[in-house]
RNA sequence: GGGGCCAUGGUGUAGCCUGGUCUAGCAUGUGAGCUUUGGGAGCUUUCGACCCCCGUUCAAAUCGGGGUGGUCCCA
């Protein structure tokens, strides 16, 4: 592994493509392009992530549905905006054997066409309101872009909630819940740092009213966009005939709602928050060993002793629940052993040496502050509960610094250029307009080869003082908006 | 969509420009053995590779064409 942090920073890809082999994540020598195999390593990390997910949806009212992964040609012509948006990124099913189908299926891209369709089936009435779904997915996109796994690839993994309700105002209220599901998830539980946006009107999902999305900062300054939540209006509804009879017995469309965390896109997202020169860190809780049990042994020691006690405390830690392994191989050194945990991202490691049992304690490596400690064998249990139960917010408190310091407030157009030409830093200036500045998004996207408007932020209020101007056009600024790269 | 770079054992690479000496070097890994073990151990031994097709040539890892795959940059 690398021995400078710089080199996380500089060379981000390099860094990125090192672990994912390194440290077990995926294979991606699948022989089709984009399709990637995870690994245990990950799975289980990923997995995790998919169940805490699963309750906040159940949670929050949402009803847990399968849908087939096959879309029909005429379900996905349905809505044009949508259908524009797609169709350059569309796998299709044209034949079984060796004779065409009439008419072609799609590979689900994503599901509206699917859940809007059978929703004209369900709903019936404002009684029947609000109906919110969701469902646990693998969807295929044919990326024209260089892909890289986890954070993008031809087939990714998510949940997609489908949400529907009589009034634009509950469906409003919606988008607001799940932004709040993902501060809960990717902040509170993962420990990613993130701004959720709300996207220009030039940068939609296709066939929405507005769509709002959390993003992410990686360490080389790029941005990565994580859950994404649309509002969808009456948009699909109308062409899908979703229709209630509501109080006053008159038909009426409902209004639509849809959220996708990519959980995939999300495990590579982390990977690149919180990893460091050594290595994965991860959180506690998603670590699929939490505590590693190092026995060194010496030619000169009681190794038995040694030994005995590493399955004591292994047994120990196993009873309050910890997942605990003993790796013993004595033909690694410690050395060795020492580095392939920590670039495995395992939070805690136990080594148990002739000092250790001399002096009555074992010796802690913490991952969080990549830092030793003795304990006192008497204060073993107690200690490590401690640090496990802050060891996730240590990590979030990290990230969180790191992501405010990349972002920089400036107020001229000149200094945007030189810091988003020079530096890896997110862009924080007064604009005049994310309905109809589009001209002026081209204009920057122009001059910094490729850094986009990300929108204006929903989690406060934030706007321009009375004498503040659009740094491209001059007009009056009507907002604050924050500019970067995109991966 | 446009452009650059790359393809050699399980992995990372040298060799390619200037074809022959390549029976393809090095590191790591793998199997076996001994000594080690508190921050990627040492010795002995074993296994293991030139992406595919076509062409040029007495001779191709090396040159040319095409394909496939990877990777990075730009829209």
């Amino acid at each position: 592994m690398v021995s400078e942090e710089k080199y996380k920073i500089e060379d981000f890809n390099e860094w990125f493509n090192d672990i994912i082999y390194k440290a077990e994540l995926a294979d991606i020598r699948y022989n089709i392009k984009g399709l990637v195999v995870f690994r245990p390593w990950s799975v289980f990390s990923i997995s995790y992530m998919f169940r805490v997910y699963e309750d906040k949806f159940n949670e929050t009212g949402h009803q847990q549905l399968i849908l087939p992964t096959l879309i029909p040609e005429e379900n996905f012509l349905k809505e044009s905006e949508h259908v524009e948006g797609f169709s350059p990124e569309v796998f299709w099913v044209t034949q079984h054997g060796n004779e065409n189908f009439e008419n072609k299926y799609a590979l689900r891209p994503t599901s509206e066409t699917a859940f809007y369709y059978m929703f004209s089936y369900w709903l019936k009435s404002y009684k029947d309101l609000p109906l919110k779904t969701y469902q646990r997915a693998n969807v295929f996109r044919y990326e024209s872009k260089a892909t890289k796994p986890f954070i993008r690839g031809r087939e990714f993994y998510w949940y997609e909630s489908h949400n529907i309700f009589e009034t634009l105002e509950d469906a409003e209220e919606q988008v607001l819940e799940d932004m709040q599901i993902t501060e809960e998830m990717l902040h509170d539980t993962f420990g990613i740092p993130f701004i959720f946006f709300k996207r220009p009107q030039w940068d939609k999902f296709p066939g929405a009213i507005n769509t709002y999305a959390a993003d992410v900062i990686l360490p080389n300054g790029k941005i990565l966009q994580l859950p994404s939540t649309h509002l969808l209006g009456t948009k699909f509804t109308e062409t899908f005939n979703v229709k209630f009879k509501d109080r006053d017995e008159k038909e009426k469309f409902a209004f639509g709602t849809c959220y996708g965390p990519a959980i995939s896109r999300i495990y590579g997202g982390m990977i690149g928050v919180h990893g460091d020169c050594n290595g994965l860190r991860l959180p506690f809780e998603l670590a699929p060993i939490q505590i590693i049990i190092l026995p060194l042994y010496f030619s000169d020691a009681d190794n038995q002793k040694i030994e005995e006690m590493c399955l004591d405390i292994a047994e120990n830690l196993d009873k309050i629940g910890y997942r605990v392994k003993i790796d013993d191989d004595k033909e690694k050194t410690p050395k060795e052993r020492f580095s392939y945990y920590e670039m495995k991202g395992v939070p805690l490691r136990i080594e148990i040496g002739p000092k250790d049992i001399f002096q009555g304690t074992i010796t802690v490596f913490r991952r969080d502050f990549n830092e030793k400690i003795k304990i006192y064998i008497a204060d073993i249990y107690d200690e490590i509960k401690k640090i496990s139960l802050e060891f996730t917010n240590n990590l979030k408190k990290q990230a969180d610094l790191e992501f405010s310091e990349k972002i920089v407030t400036v107020d001229n157009y000149n200094d945007l250029l030189e810091i988003l030409d020079k530096e890896n830093k997110i862009i924080r200036v007064p604009f005049c307009s994310i309905e109809d500045g589009k001209e002026c998004a081209d204009k920057i996207k122009f001059d910094t080869k490729g850094a986009d408007i990300r929108g204006i932020r929903m989690d406060f209020d934030e706007n321009p003082d009375e004498n503040d101007t659009c740094v491209v056009c001059g007009k009056k600024a009507n907002c604050i908006v924050y500019i970067g790269k995109s991966y």
